[in-house]
DNA sequence: ATACTTAAATTAATCGGTAAGTTAATATCA
DNA sequence: TGATATTAACTTACCGATTAATTTAAGTAT
């Protein structure tokens, strides 16, 4: 086992002191260019690496960013949510164009989850990614506030300074995939998924589909709103229910795409033809909504921008800067489950 | 700013040493159970965290495991493979299951990409995940090796005994799904994907394809082998080239998913039915795949159990004891686009 | 020639733990 | 009772960097 070289061994063979060594690495112009260059040399010829743990213990600061994933603790374990991989993917970008390292972690929304990594000194600071029970989440929040902790969450705002959030407008994506189906005619629209305070997003988005039938003289009825969390299988039993409530509809509106999608299946083992039949639409975009048969009309959630600016706002926060809760446009991207 | 608590302040207050904070904490038989309770309520109360750069820096380790992705530099940016996102997604569980934290690093791989999270102890091992330009990505592996970095890689086996690979077996996968459609009575078979060294994957499954044709009595046709890498779009490409080849054909295999995946459009673009027209079938089982249409035939890839392998052989080498190359088999999921 | 800058390096304190080595107090045994 | 074990604590060195404080040497001005 070859032991790594520290900052002493250059110092040996360079001929200077230790610390000599470390400004002369890190271009400090309190050293002489040529010793640096001298130094330099060495650590290559070396392969040193600046030993993380040490350099971060002295300044604290990790460079290092947390990603809590939480997920709805009845998903099916194998399958993340597609919508937060995509996220996934962009903040790892986003992370890594800023310079920091990304931490990633899957937390159960229901357990205690540990967002520990700030206090114990592994990052700088956390990004929460994921639906969930908010009403239960918020106590979290506060311990944070409480702690400290630089965070920014993915979300709809909350309505609380302290708690700086990125997310999409909800409301106005759910108004505009339901007008565009109003605009094709669909009077009796369907709405599945959550609407109440525990999911800020949904609920939002129900607001947003209710304001669009009221907009158009349609009536809003409660008894075509099922819950559901965003999974497919949820979808699937909660389009059975309507289908099986008996009330008439021509249009669903599924909260997120995996529920449209298990809307589709239970329509399609009903013998309901998408979308002669019945119009369906769904919210977020996620990869798999243009492969669905048909494919799926959606409000796209852009997730590129948002790692972006979830990492943007959080390195603000680290940097004792301002940062501001952000609310991103959707658009719509019509295909052909909406029927036209 | 309210600073973080030491272990002094827990010391202090307890009236004990320091040291005797630090075996109180980690439950150190060394210390009176009194004092350990005490020592534990006021650390709570304090709401202390152990600094895990002081830590690792005195242990020389940080429980931590980097996950290097690697993409095709061709890729889209905005959409990473699915399959690796599964992969992710199992390898993050794995972790936590272990008790190691996960870095998630992507890296372009023709760029000079970085594997010094170890070097700079930030990681105690780290895991390659990703296809791709295997020649090229051999040289930094040998340095890898020579660096003594513990790590393991998701693929087939490369025979050296110093490289731990995890992987499918991806020559009897494509044997198996290649039969699978012969037997349906399909007597022209297409391959679309790299089928050299270069993606040594993609190579065995084409070598499991023409054994199935050998053994079935049908020739292999290198007219029908267009090369494509991972992507959606290189396989709707590689399809297109396959249709204005005039070579004809009643079967394709994707090497992976979403070459399948883009071969569909293009036969879709070209009026060519699936599966009537032209058996298709992939290989990964991507959740996409079951969301196509047709629905896709392929060869499953056990993520959840690759994850776990994955971590379980890395963590064998970071304990100093062996790991050895693994091959998991495949599994054949037939959908409908394969005709039976 | 003396005093004063400036440049370039060194020394030493520090970050917050872990663990080996040591001491002090109590218990056990012949 | 004196010698030896055992328990539970304390002291101190150390991990590998960063950086403030200090020293040394050379250069400039009066």
């Amino acid at each position: 086992m070859k032991s790594k070289a520290t900052s002493f061994d250059i110092a040996y063979l360079a001929g200077v002191s230790q610390s000599t060594v470390s400004r002369a690495l890190r271009n400090s112009p309190l050293v002489n260019e040529e010793t640096r260059l001298k130094v330099q040399q060495i650590a290559k010829e070396l392969n040193y690496k600046v030993d993380k743990n040490a350099s971060n213990l002295r300044t604290q600061q990790s460079a290092t960013i947390a990603l809590l994933l939480f997920e709805d603790p009845t998903s099916d374990d194998s399958m993340i949510n597609p919508f937060f991989l995509s996220m996934l993917g962009s903040i790892t970008r986003a992370c890594s164009n800023k310079g920091y390292d990304l931490l990633v972690s899957f937390q159960q929304m229901d357990n205690d989850w540990h967002a520990d990594f700030e206090d114990s000194n592994k990052a700088d600071g956390i990004i929460l990614l994921g639906y969930g029970d908010f009403e239960n989440y918020k106590e979290k929040l506060a311990h944070l506030i409480e702690q400290e902790t630089h965070f920014v969450r993915w979300g709809a705002d909350v309505n609380d300074e302290k708690i700086i959030s990125v997310g999409c407008n909800s409301f106005h994506g759910g108004y505009q995939v339901t007008e565009h189906v109003i605009q094709n005619g669909r009077k009796n629209f369907a709405f599945l998924g959550d609407a109440s305070s525990h999911s800020p997003e949904f609920l939002e988005r129900y607001n947003g589909h209710c304001k669009a039938l009221k907009d158009h003289q349609l009536s809003v009825n409660s008894k075509r709103q099922f819950s559901a969390i965003s999974t497919e299988d949820s979808g699937y039993q909660a389009a059975c229910q309507l289908i099986n409530s008996g009330e008439p509809f021509d249009a669903i509106f599924g909260a997120s795409d995996l529920i449209a999608v298990g809307a589709l299946k239970a329509l399609l083992e009903h013998n309901l033809k998408v979308p002669e039949d019945v119009a369906v639409v769904g919210f977020d975009d996620i990869p798999m909504a243009s492969f669905t048969s048909p494919p799926m009309t959606t409000a796209k959630q852009n997730t590129i921008l948002a790692g972006e600016l979830l990492v943007d706002s959080l390195v603000k926060l680290i940097n004792g800067e301002e940062a501001k809760t952000i609310s991103m446009p959707t658009s719509l991207v019509v295909r052909k489950s909406c029927g036209s």
